[in-house]
RNA sequence: GGCGGGGUAGCUCAGUCGGUAGAGCAGUGGAAUCAUAAUCCAUGGGUCGGGGGUUCGAGUCCCUCCCCCGCUACCA
C-alpha cells in the first residue's frame, strides 16, 4: 500500500500568450492519467492545472487587442479550459494567476523570503526579451539583420533595461541545492535531466532579478508597490496557493503540500528544479518531492514552430481520431522523458494493432460468443486448469506492476506490461477454441469463456485511467457495476458474478479507415 | 571547449554481473474461422558507427576517431 493516502500533481500553469497545442495537451494528459489511476487505487488526489496570465508580453497583447488586460486574459484562459474539456481532464482545480488567492499567495511567499534575508533591492542593467520574458548576457547578444539587437540563440529582439531591482540571493543556496539533489535523488527525473540540473547548480550561480519596475501587469512587490514581482516568482507559487497557502494549517495545505510531482515540459526544467526549490527553503517551506520533465513532439518528423505553422491543435485531432486513441498513442508511442514524433501513420498503426485488432477484437470476439452460447450472461465457470490458472494470475499480477511503472511515469511501460495479456488472452483463446468446445464441452467452453471475461475486466480497470470512455463501455459490456470499477476490486474477490446479464457487445475500438482517394 | 546521452534488423527500439544477437511493426509462408478481413503459428546471412586493445570469449570493459542530440562555457 501506499505510504501516503494523498497525491498532489500538477501540470505548469499555462501561458496565455500562447495557443493550446499538441505540447500542452500532452503535459496534462500525463497528469491525468496518474490522477485518475491514483483514484482508482485509493488514493486521496489533487490534481491541478490552470494559467499564467501576468508579464509584460501579456500586457502588450491586450493593448495590441484593444483590450484591459484583465479582460484579455479572462478570454484567453478559457482557451485553456476548454481544452481540458476536449481532452477530458480530471483536474480538481483550475488556477489561475490573477486570482485573489494567488495574490495572497504571492505577496506573503515574497514575505518570508524577504524577513529571512534572502532578497535584496539592487539595481538591474542588461538586455531584455520580452518575447521570452528572459534577461540576457552581453556575449548572448548579437547585432541583427536591420541593425537591431537580437540574441544570438533565437534571434528575439531585446532591448536594453536599466532599473532598480530587488534580487533573490540564488547564488547562496548552490550547497543546499545540491545536497537536496544528493538527499532526494527522485526529486528530478528522468536521471538525464537530474544530472543536467546538477551540473548547472554545480557550475555556479548568479543571484536572481525577481522584480521589474516598469512592469505593472503583475503582482506589487508588498512595501514597494512600485515594483512588479518578476513572472517566474508569480507562476511557480501557484502550486503553493492552490493548496491554500498562506493558510499553512488549513486541511488542503496539510494534506497535499508539498506536492508529489510537478509535471513541466523539458524547457522550463530549471525554473522547477532550482529556482523554485531555493524560494521555497528561503521562505521555510518544504520543496516538491518530484519534478518530471517529459520531451517534445515533432511532427511529421519536423520541429513544431510558429513558422512553419505545423503546430497541431488538439482538437483537429480529437475529431480525427477520437479523444481515446489520442490518448493511449501519445502515452504508448515513446519512453515517457523522450522526444517523440506524432505522425498519421504511426497513431493509425496503434489504433488499428493495439486497439481495434489485439484489444478491441479480443474482447468482441468473446463476448461475442458469450452473447450467443451462454444466454448472453456471466457464464458459470468449471474447475480452473492449469492454462486458466496461467492466464489469471498473470492478469492479476498486473495492478501491481502497472502500480509501479505509474509510480515513475512509465506510460509506456505500462501499457507495455496491459499488452502482454491482451497478447497472452488472445493466444489462450486461439489454445482453447471455445468455438470447438460448444459442441464438444459446452461446460469446459462457458469456464474458458469466464477466464477470458475476467482477464478483460482487469484489462478494463486498468485501462481506465488512460482510455476513460472505451474502458467505461468495456465494462459495461462486462457488467461491471460502476463502484467495482477500482483496483481493490481487482483480483478473485472480485470476480465476475456468474449468471449476470450482459449486454449485445458492440465493437469498442474502430479501425481507422483511410478516406478513399479523392478523384 | 567542458559535461552528459546516443549511434543494434526496412522502421521504432530492448539488450541485466562480458559467454553462440532480441521485441514490436512491415514482409513472406502456413493454420484456424469465435471475432472489428480481426486471431494464432513459423520465418531475421543485421560488418551491433569506424579502428585498435584487454580476454579463452565483447553491443556488453579500455583507448582512439567519426556523426547526432541535450546541458553548459567561451569568443580574443
Amino acid at each position: 500500500m501506499a505510504a501516503r493516502a494523498a497525491y498532489y500533481l500538477s501540470t505548469p500553469i499555462y501561458y496565455v500568450n500562447d495557443s493550446p497545442h499538441i505540447g500542452h495537451a500532452y503535459t496534462s494528459l500525463a497528469c491525468d492519467v496518474l490522477a485518475r489511476f491514483m483514484r482508482l487505487d485509493g488514493r486521496d488526489v489533487l490534481f491541478l492545472t490552470g494559467t499564467d496570465e501576468h508579464g509584460q508580453k501579456v500586457a502588450k497583447s491586450a493593448v495590441a487587442a484593444g483590450m484591459e488586460p484583465q479582460e484579455f486574459v479572462d478570454q484567453v484562459s478559457e482557451r485553456f479550459r476548454a481544452l481540458g474539456e476536449v481532452m477530458g481532464y480530471s483536474n480538481d482545480d483550475f488556477i489561475r494567476t490573477t486570482e485573489a488567492r494567488h495574490t495572497r499567495s504571492c505577496q506573503e511567499l515574497w514575505r518570508r523570503i524577504s524577513d529571512n534575508g534572502h532578497i535584496y533591492l539592487g539595481k538591474y542593467a542588461g538586455w531584455y526579451s520580452v518575447r521570452e520574458e528572459a534577461f540576457y548576457a552581453e556575449s548572448d547578444v548579437v547585432t541583427g539583420p536591420d541593425g537591431d539587437k537580437v540574441t544570438a540563440s533565437s534571434g528575439s529582439p531585446v532591448e536594453w533595461v536599466e532599473e532598480p531591482s530587488y534580487f533573490f540571493r540564488l547564488s547562496a543556496w548552490q550547497e543546499a541545492l545540491l545536497e537536496f539533489y544528493e538527499k532526494n535523488p527522485e526529486a528530478v527525473a528522468p536521471e538525464s535531466r537530474r544530472n543536467e540540473v546538477i551540473s548547472f547548480v554545480a557550475g555556479g550561480l548568479n543571484d536572481l532579478s525577481v522584480s521589474r519596475a516598469s512592469l505593472k501587469w503583475g503582482i506589487p512587490v508588498p512595501g514597494d508597490p512600485d515594483h512588479t514581482m518578476y513572472v517566474w516568482l508569480d507562476a511557480l507559487t501557484n502550486y503553493i496557493s492552490g493548496t491554500g497557502f498562506p493558510d499553512t494549517e488549513c486541511d488542503l495545505y496539510q494534506t497535499y503540500w508539498p506536492a508529489d510531482l510537478h509535471m513541466v515540459g523539458k524547457d522550463i526544467l530549471r525554473f522547477h528544479t532550482v529556482y523554485w526549490p531555493a524560494f521555497l527553503m528561503a521562505a521555510g517551506v518544504e520543496p516538491p518531492t518530484r519534478v518530471f520533465a517529459h520531451g517534445w513532439w515533432t511532427i511529421e518528423g519536423e520541429k513544431m514552430s510558429k513558422s512553419l505553422g505545423n503546430a497541431i491543435d488538439p482538437h483537429h485531432i480529437v475529431a480525427r481520431y477520437g479523444l481515446d486513441a489520442v490518448r493511449y498513442f501519445l502515452l504508448r508511442a515513446l519512453p515517457f522523458g523522450s522526444d517523440g514524433d506524432f505522425s498519421h501513420r504511426a497513431i493509425v498503426g496503434r489504433m488499428n494493432d493495439d486497439l481495434a485488432n489485439d484489444y478491441g477484437n479480443l474482447a468482441q470476439r468473446v463476448l461475442t460468443m458469450v452473447n450467443r452460447n451462454c444466454g448472453a450472461a456471466v457464464p458459470e465457470p468449471g474447475p480452473f486448469e492449469t492454462s486458466d490458472r496461467t492466464l489469471l494470475d498473470e492478469a492479476e499480477s498486473l495492478p501491481g506492476k502497472v502500480r509501479a511503472d505509474l509510480s515513475r511515469q512509465a506510460f509506456h511501460q505500462a501499457l507495455i506490461h496491459i499488452w502482454e495479456v491482451v497478447g497472452h488472452a488472445n493466444r489462450y483463446v486461439d489454445e482453447q477454441a471455445p468455438w470447438v468446445l460448444r459442441k464438444e464441452d459446452p461446460a469446459r467452453m462457458a469456464t474458458v469463456l469466464y477466464v477470458v471475461a475476467e482477464t478483460l475486466r482487469h484489462l478494463a480497470v486498468l485501462t481506465l485511467s488512460f482510455m476513460p470512455a472505451s474502458s467505461g463501455r468495456m465494462l459495461d459490456q462486462l457488467g461491471v457495476a460502476q463502484e467495482a470499477r477500482t483496483l481493490a476490486a481487482l483480483g478473485p474477490e472480485g470476480r465476475l458474478a456468474p449468471g449476470t446479464a450482459l449486454p449485445k457487445p458492440e465493437p469498442i475500438f474502430p479501425r481507422f479507415v483511410e478516406d478513399s482517394p479523392v478523384s
